[in-house]
DNA sequence: CCAATCTGCTTAAGCGTTTTACCAAGGTTC
DNA sequence: GAACCTTGGTAAAACGCTTAAGCAGATTGG
């Protein structure tokens, strides 16, 4: 729809009355049609280029002009009233900006909603329950096609009652409930991968830092670890799991525990307890990646891209989350067994873990 | 609208099909009506708690027994066909999660369109002309209440001609056509305040860390920290102004220099330069805030929280600045005399700065 | 007891589209 | 030249809602 230039022969200033005209009464179908000489309906014919319709190419070309010169934009508010439905996906979200995390999604499902012909609806709860009911109310009452009920971490979620009345695909969370849509990142096969990175290099003795607070990630990250060093015949050692608060303070704290285990690399539960911990070891003179590999996870870009050295770490998928939550909801991805469909965590290889020297 | 109540006499399970029901052909007042036996016109009355209107108590009642049992929902796109506006703001967004930024801005827009009952319509472009304009004829077409076109960092814009068509608020950058609307921060102000972090605790000579980038903070942020020094009688003294890229590598690689300053303080153009200025005074064995006091700009959370130590900085405003372009856009802010509106960059102290020593 | 007022509701037009059914005029066919 | 088709369009209903105007019946005023 280019239909802003100007086409008139006036000077160009000329277009500023008339987008003041414009802006107070915007131009309608029927303005159209008298312009033109012709019904309401031959201009919607034309409009939405419907090739079974017979129009002339002379009247095709009238009509044309006629939009073109009163700055037509046809009315979706009354397109989505007589076909029923609308072009909305809604996205609810309980943390639009607490991290950068929230806003990957959004942009995911933006994307993917574009990509369909679709607007992105969105609405900021905060965690508040009745903010909540209030947007996904708003979100039914504009007739959404569907709504994608996002959590800025991975959890377990309740699914709220309104959402029933709609379609809905919960993003980054998930609901024991059969039958509810769900999409989340695998966290065991990032869990894996960031042991792989690290195996990779020749280490054999790992420490992971594991997170205190209960999680999916934490149980998912944890069997990752195990299963790659279990899949090199690493035996499990239990003493090498540490835990921590997962920030920086957590990481920082764990420097001196981690250092009797005397292992030649760590996995972070995430990408600030390795920002801490980057700060423990640097007390202690010790080098990364040369007295110590440390890979993270989540990839958090102004953390891990910018230490020094910068971070191997494992991508939280936020944007394909947003993305793939789109997707299910339209019935565009293969519909899962059972359980959530999860997403695969990609490795980010930075200078964190240089292949070990041989002892 | 707590309508999701069961408040049937059937067991919980009934729901289900009715759910099913309800999903396939949404209820409509007609429906309500039949249902209360009363006309369209009663219902539509009731349900928008008209007070003027004349309505017997218990034809409300039954009215509204009506609507919670069918679990009717105003079709939002008819409200607005009749009402003739709709209660959408856009919010066109250049780059929606390259940096928390924008997430933020969107955060602060959809809480301030919320609060007077508008739902937030987001697009993300990219950088990419097309796809604005497109994004910007989808608003047009959902006949929004008006625009906000925002960048991820403060700068000139050209104003998108589509956007003319519908009233807008530039949001984080500006244009220098007349009146056009636009909020920013206020980086002198800014500059100031930073400056002024180090001045309270007694430091004179204060080095500043500028970007090497053209940019209206680069300007403005020199231009305070001037201000500020002039404030207190100190001449201002172009050797303490170094430039570097504005990253962590740049922040790091100031280091010599700056130390040859012989300064007791440093004002960084970012927070990510201190991050890497951080790094390097650490490797010269300086203590930060006892060797050298530290202050950044942007408070960019992941990093200024948690650094070690936690890095006094100032706010880039980016909630505010969303929630500002919706008042401006509404209407609800005092028209700026001249210019785009200036957003306070509120001063965020942590431990970076400690009283200077008597030497 | 008639007019005026009030109460409680309904009727119907209209918002800007889409779409189905239909129509008139001209062209073919046989 | 009647029966048919094709072409190029139009008329009108419908989508779900709001709202101004109207209309019965009850109540009040004089």
């Amino acid at each position: 729809m280019d239909s802003q230039e100007n086409n008139s022969d006036t000077p160009a200033d000329a277009a500023v009355p008339l987008r003041q005209t414009q802006r107070a009464q915007p131009v309608t179908l029927r303005q159209v049609a008298e312009a033109a000489g012709v019904s309401t309906a031959t201009v919607s014919l034309v409009v939405n280029k419907k090739k079974a319709a017979r129009i002339s190419d002379e009247t095709r070309k009238r009509v044309r002009d006629a939009i073109r010169d009163l700055g037509y934009r046809p009315n979706a508010m009354a397109q989505t009233l007589v076909s029923g439905s609308s072009r909305f996906i809604g996205l609810v979200a309980d943390a639009i900006a607490t991290t950068p995390f929230a806003g990957q999604i959004i942009h995911g499902a933006q994307d993917e909603a574009w990509k369909h012909g679709y607007a992105l609806l969105i609405a900021n709860t905060e965690g508040n329950r009745e903010l909540e009911t209030d947007a996904i109310a708003m979100m039914l009452e504009y007739k959404v096609r569907g709504i994608l009920y996002s959590t800025w971490f991975h959890r377990a979620t309740e699914i709220p009652n309104s959402l029933r009345e709609s379609d809905f695909v919960l993003v980054n969370c998930f609901s024991t409930e059969p039958g509810a849509r769900a999409v989340v990142p695998d966290e065991t096969q990032g869990g894996r991968s960031a042991t792989e990175v690290l195996l990779k290099h020749g280490h054999r003795r790992i420490a992971f830092i594991n997170a205190t607070i209960p999680a999916p990630a934490k149980d998912g990250r944890l069997r990752g670890y195990r299963e790659a060093l279990e899949a090199e015949g690493i035996p499990f050692d239990e003493s090498l799991v540490l835990e921590a608060y997962p920030d920086q303070e957590g990481g920082y704290g764990a420097t001196e525990e981690l250092l009797k285990r005397n292992v030649t690399a760590v996995y972070c539960y995430n990408d600030r307890m390795a920002m801490g911990l980057y700060d423990g070891l640097r007390e202690h003179g010790l080098s990364i990646p040369d007295d110590m590999a440390v890979v993270g996870f989540d990839n958090q870009e102004v953390i891990a891209a910018h230490l020094r050295p910068p971070l191997s770490t494992v991508s939280l998928p936020h944007y394909e989350l947003g993305a793939a939550g789109v997707r299910t909801l339209l019935g565009l991805e293969e519909p899962q067994a059972s359980g959530p469909a999860k997403i695969n965590c990609p490795t980010v290889e930075r200078d964190s873990v240089r292949v070990l020297a041989p002892a």
